[in-house]
DNA sequence: AACATTCACAACCGCTTCGTC
DNA sequence: AGACGAAGCGGTTGTGAATGT
């Protein structure tokens, strides 16, 4: 059944457009391995199709997306995850391709960073939705970060409503304009901290006033006091946005997991996976900016607190806890923390991790499950069978893995589910060395650490 | 000016789904 | 029921323009 295209391949041209065009015209569309034959194109058809559907289409919307759609593709991407066709049905004129590249672009321009994508009443506004499987938010995946693991759709997330869309357009009143701002300029104007790479970007692109509309924006973009109030006040989002983490646009601790896009704000650079890797860092104030985003925080507290953390200090954070990280790395966190707990040899080397581990009861995790999946979910089977693997990999028990599944087969919430989230993630974010109160920024280990770990390599005597 | 890098977009590839026989 | 072909879909790659060094 494959389809091998012996045919010209590569751009087409105007003449190939025409016939294309002629022959669609006279035939109507579909029956596409008959264009080669009938007339004369030296395509295969499944070139031919996409072609007529991405471009030759006479009811397609050319030109750069509206706001409104931007928005509308926000929106989308939160309810149904990767599903460009479907999101493509949603925006009349506009191609699968044309979404998804733009979504792979300028959308995750923003993950990589460490600012929101969805806006955070979207995320909080989570609900169990089991009968309407498709109807749910996908987790952005981590591609942009080089960890092509795994893909969004397995992190379906419950579904997301849109019951503040007012609010929301307060959000996206500058984020499709974010959008536009190019990393290296976000890095030049203030965004800096947001960009843990050890090789800065190089291109500095135009003005700022270029690409941000908001109100009394500045090109002082860069100095975050000197935002102008009512920009800081006019949202959640705003509210936070003067502050030195991505969290701080109000997107909440939740959400975060979902977005998993969250970049260390001056996270020490060791290495290139740290130009790649998102750093899961969360100041102290994060978890009350989620419950309660009125609560200013200490605007360089978090990088204060961070610069003065020793470097033995961040290795040992490669064994990470899942506070905010979602399920793929709550499952990793358990099996870490099963390994580990075994491990004498790395006792030492690992005590502030083990002590953070103890301070964390499985019911942490087991919450941080409930919060975000469904037992019945692939998702679920998918991270356990993957965690069955790898734990058998390492040796470790039956036990473990029954441990584990036991907390992915979550049942029996009497919350809802936002009321869960919120409380669970004040459960996350306890005191101790990772917690909320201390002002210490989260850490997010290297997912490749992480995985050496579970295969067995013994990663943490060798910081 | 030459080269390097980044970005956006178009196109391709491989897999899945659907319809027909 | 299953084989087959067509179409759909999502991920990935290739390419040229823009920009920086």
């Amino acid at each position: 059944m494959r389809e091998s295209c012996h045919l010209k391949k590569g751009p087409w041209t105007s003449a190939e457009d025409a016939i294309l065009v002629d022959y669609v015209r006279k035939n109507g569309e579909g029956n596409w391995n008959a264009v080669q034959k009938h007339s004369g194109l030296s395509r295969c058809g499944k070139s031919c199709r996409l072609r007529w559907a991405n471009h030759l289409r006479p009811d397609l919307k050319k030109g750069m997306f509206t706001p409104d759609e931007e928005r509308r593709i926000v929106e989308l991407h939160a309810k149904l995850g990767n599903k460009w066709a479907r999101m493509a049905a949603e925006l009349p004129g506009r191609t699968d391709n044309e979404i998804k590249n733009f979504w792979n672009t300028r959308i995750k321009r923003l993950q990589r960073a460490g600012l929101p994508i969805y806006p955070p009443d979207m995320c909080l506004q989570v609900n169990i939705s089991p009968e309407e499987g498709h109807n749910v938010a996908s987790m952005p995946n981590q591609d942009s970060f080089g960890s092509n693991l795994f893909q969004s759709d397995a992190f379906e997330l419950p579904h997301v409503e849109f019951e503040n869309l007012e609010l929301y357009q307060q959000y996206l009143s500058y984020s499709p304009e974010i959008l536009n701002i190019p990393p290296k300029t976000m890095m030049s104007h203030g965004y800096g901290h947001m960009f843990p790479m050890s090789c800065p970007p190089k291109q500095l692109q135009g003005s700022v006033s270029n690409y941000l509309s908001m109100p009394n924006q500045s090109s002082d973009f860069a100095c975050v006091e000197n935002y102008d109030e009512p920009y800081k006040s006019s949202s959640p989002y705003d509210s936070d946005f003067s502050t030195n983490d991505q969290s701080s646009f109000g997107i909440p601790h939740g959400a975060e997991a979902l977005l998993s896009s969250n970049f260390s704000p001056s996270e020490p650079l060791s290495g290139p996976m740290n130009m790649e890797l998102p750093s899961y860092q969360y100041s102290d104030y994060q978890q009350d900016s989620w419950v309660n985003p009125s609560v200013p925080p200490s605007l360089f507290e978090s990088d204060d607190s961070l610069i003065q953390s020793p470097p033995t200090k961040r290795a040992k954070s490669d064994v990470f806890k899942p506070q905010n990280s979602g399920l793929l790395e709550a499952v990793l966190y358990e099996s870490q923390k099963l390994k580990s707990s075994k491990d004498d040899s790395c006792q030492q080397s690992s005590t502030l991790m083990l002590d953070d581990v103890a301070d964390s009861p499985p019911k942490d995790c087991e919450l941080e499950f409930e919060a975000h999946c469904d037992s019945n979910s692939p998702s679920v089977h998918s991270a356990a069978s993957a965690l069955s693997e790898h734990t058998h990999v390492s040796g470790s028990s039956s036990d473990e893995l029954q441990f584990v599944e036991s907390i992915l087969g979550c049942n029996g919430m009497d919350e809802t589910p936002n009321q869960m989230a919120i409380s669970q993630l004040d459960d996350f974010l306890g005191p101790g060395p990772f917690g909320h109160d201390n002002g210490c920024v989260r850490e997010k280990p290297v997912v490749t650490d992480v995985i050496a770990t579970l295969l067995g390599e013994d990663t943490c005597c060798g910081y």
